[in-house]
Formats: C-alpha cells, structure tokens, sequence
DNA sequence: AAAAGTCTGTTGCATAAGTTACCAAATGGC
DNA sequence: GCCATTTGGTAACTTATGCAACAGACTTTT
C-alpha cells in the first residue's frame, strides 16, 4: 500500500540513510495517514499536531488575517518536510491556510508515534530521528539568517551584507544573481524602489555596478564598511 | 570522574526523561570534554562541531565586527544547551567571543559521537536524540516568533501584536510587564524613544493606557486593527 | 534625608525608507 | 516582427522612525 511511495521517500531527507526495505518497515510501524488534495483545494490546517511529507505536488502554506488578506509564507516541495518545528516544539500553533495549485499527495506522520517510546528501538528509526534533527536544525540556521538580516538598520549593511555573503558564495566579484529584485527587495524586507534607489547611490558612490540581474563587486572595503556597524 | 555533575545534567532538558543511571551510562559512551573557564575568561569560540551544556555559572556569546564594536547576542545558564544549531544543521558557523563573567564549567559533546551511528542502539541514546530534537525545534519556534516580530512593517503592528499575545497570556487586559521600555524596544528592534512616542500616541487614541511597566487594554479592537495589516 | 543612578516620557530635528507613478528595457507568446 | 507582460530604474513626495537631549519619577545607596 505504502510501497508506491517508497521510491520518493527514498530521496526525502527524512528518510537519508535508509534503505527502502527499513522504510517500508518504518512506514508499517508509523502508520502514517495519507492525504490527496485536489487542484485548487484550500482547506484550513489547524492540526499541527503531525509532521507532513509532500509525495506529490507542492503545498503553499497562506496566512489570513482578519481582513482577508492573504500572505504566501511558504512552499513545499515533493519529498520536503513541513510542521517539524511546531509538532515537536509543543508550541502553539498559528492555523494556516493550505492550498494546492496542482494536485497534491501528502503524507502524515503522527507525532507520537514518531517520539513515542516504543519499546522496539529499531536502528532504522534512530537514523530517522537524526534526519529530523539535522532538518530541524537546518531550519533554524535558514531562521537564525533571517534574523540577522531583518536586525540590520540600515538598507545599505542589508544589501552589502548580501553581496559579501553571495560573493563569497560564487567566488567572484562578478555574479548573475538568481533572484529577481522583487524577490530580494521581500527577503531584505524593504520596498524595491528603495532598494533600486540603494543599489544606484552604492553605484554611484563606486562601491558596485550592475546591471539587472548581473553585478559587479568593485569596492570590497566598501561593503565591509557599511557591514561592521 | 563525570559522576559530580550528574545532579545538575538531570534537569537539563537534554536529559529530560534520562535516570541517573543512565546518564551516567551516556556519559561514558559520549566521553564528553570538560572545560572550565576562569572569571572573566574571553576565549574565541570557532569550533562549533560540538554542542555545549553549561553546567556551573554562565557563557555570555559575544560578536565582535571589525571595528571592535561588541554586542551581546545571548546568555546561555546552568542546565542549558548551545551550539545545536549549528552543530546539526552542518552550517557555516560565525566565530564569536565567548565570556564568563564568573567562573563558568561546560561539558561538550562531539557530534559524531551522539549522530554517528553507534552500533549499540542503547534507548537512552534514542531518548537524548529526541530531547535534542524538542530543544531546537522549540530554538527554531523562538526564532519563527522572532522572524515574525522583525517583519512587521509599522511600530504600531509590532505594540499591538506584543500586546496581545501578552494579554493572551496573562488572561486580563491590565497586566505588568515584566520588561523594561528598552528591552521591550530591543526585542521590537526599534528605539526607545520611538516606542514611548508610539505607547503615547496609542493612549491618545484611547486604545491602552499606562503608567511605566503596568499597561491596560482598552480598546481590543483597536489593536487588532492595527495587527490585520 | 540627601545624593546618585536608573527608568521612562517628551520634544525637535534629521533622514532613511515607503508610496505612487511612470518609463525603458527585456522577455515571451503568437 | 509585433504586441503583451514582466522586470527594473527613477523621481517627487510623504512619513515613520532614529537620534540627541532633557526632565520628571522612581529606586538604591550612603
């Protein structure tokens, strides 16, 4: 029953390390739920009291607030993991919309069970719990940048920041960024003409040049003077 | 030899659930180091391939830019755990500046030791993986609220949003906090001075009132106006 | 009780960033 | 090749917030 699944599972990092046979016997002794959205389904998720799978398909994850407005906050892709952080931080949890675009399967594990003290101390569910450490734990360092970045107060140390962190990143002073500036301008939470404006005055200041999604480091000690506070 | 602080790592989450026995038990498969650091010890802290527990006194985490300008990032107590996060997410890690500003006694664990797959699939083994699993899925649950609170466009959004989580929590709309102005301006990550001008404005409008630490809801609605964006 | 220190509110001023709008350059479909 | 769409830069204007400085209330020390 499960055995169609096992061939995706087998690429999910919650499951690294496993080989299919163990899954197939982590998947009997979990029992996990299995769930089919159909295109354009929105439902509510407000039990997030179980780790999810996307088999099939992405989930986006919407937030609403009371005027109706709806915010994307995430998307999850086949073979990732959603609701790690809130199952196993026992923390209240925020209900959020859930909508499918194209048809999804998703897989969902009890938190329990997984956490449960089943006597059987399968080596196969110990690598399993690891797994999840390491992409909990990932989570939280792609969190702990966010942090950072949205603590800087001035859009000048976001932007060199950045570049420092892309520069070091692509190993040249020259690099063809892959996000647009809409997408950046979001990630530095500032609005993209500020940021265009930002990226012009740091132009013409010689610290950088660009042109759309090409940029140029010129002046280093530039970016690492607006960087050290 | 680890047996003298066993009393003290029984109230560590990170051996929640875990008998004396047991871990004394761990502690001889782990083969924890054992560190002291003399008061006022600065040290640089750029081995991050290990996870931490604080088992007398305090570590202050330091960062330091390259101007010498330093700034407290976190106080880590008795019974607490650092350097999961980096240790399992497999990340770049920032070197900082670590400071005991009294003497300060600390265990760290190798990864490999706790991940590495010991053939010996002890259950108490499994229980510790677990309780780390709760530790930084609850850092990362801290980290998400923060994440949240940073975002928030206008001041009055970050008051209201605090405001009503803390009247949430407390279950009364008159309530005292138990943070100063400017560490309820930190955590908002705005000035002090902005926050007062913003509590005024929002008592003018008749929405709270206050009087230093001690607040009164009066207008719910108001500040869930200015929450739903 | 006086003095010193801390916490908080208030104000005026400077400025970084948001907003809106518009245009030019690229991209993609037909 | 042409039109529509997306993407990015710029400018004028507004506004929220930072900053610096001061003053009053409370707390602690002596």
């Amino acid at each position: 029953m499960y055995n169609k699944w096992v061939p995706i599972l087998q690429h999910s990092p919650l499951f690294a390390e496993i080989s299919d046979q163990e899954i197939i016997k982590i998947l009997d002794c979990l029992k996990p739920l299995y769930k089919h959205y159909q295109k354009g389904e929105l439902s509510i998720n407000n039990d997030f009291n179980r780790l999810g799978i996307v088999l099939k398909g992405e989930l986006r994850f919407i937030k609403e607030d009371a005027k109706g407005n709806r915010t994307l906050v995430n998307i999850i892709k086949e073979e990732e993991t959603f609701g790690e952080i809130e199952t196993f931080a026992g923390t209240g949890l925020k209900p959020m919309l859930t909508l499918a675009e194209e048809p999804c399967s998703v897989m969902y594990f009890q938190t329990d069970k997984i956490i449960g003290h089943c006597k059987k101390v399968c080596s196969f569910h110990k690598t399993m719990l690891i797994n999840l450490l390491k992409i909990v734990a990932f989570k939280a360092s792609l969190l702990n940048r966010q942090v950072d970045y949205l603590g800087m107060k001035s859009l000048r140390e976001k932007i060199s920041t950045f570049l420092l962190e892309t520069y070091k990143q692509e190993g040249s002073k020259t690099f063809i960024l892959q996000i647009t500036r809409y997408e950046l301008a979001e990630f530095l939470n500032v609005s993209r003409p500020s940021l265009s404006r930002e990226l012009s005055n740091m132009r013409d200041e010689g610290i950088i040049d660009f042109y759309r999604a090409s940029i140029r480091i010129i002046d280093i000690d530039g970016l690492l003077k607006a960087v050290s506070r």
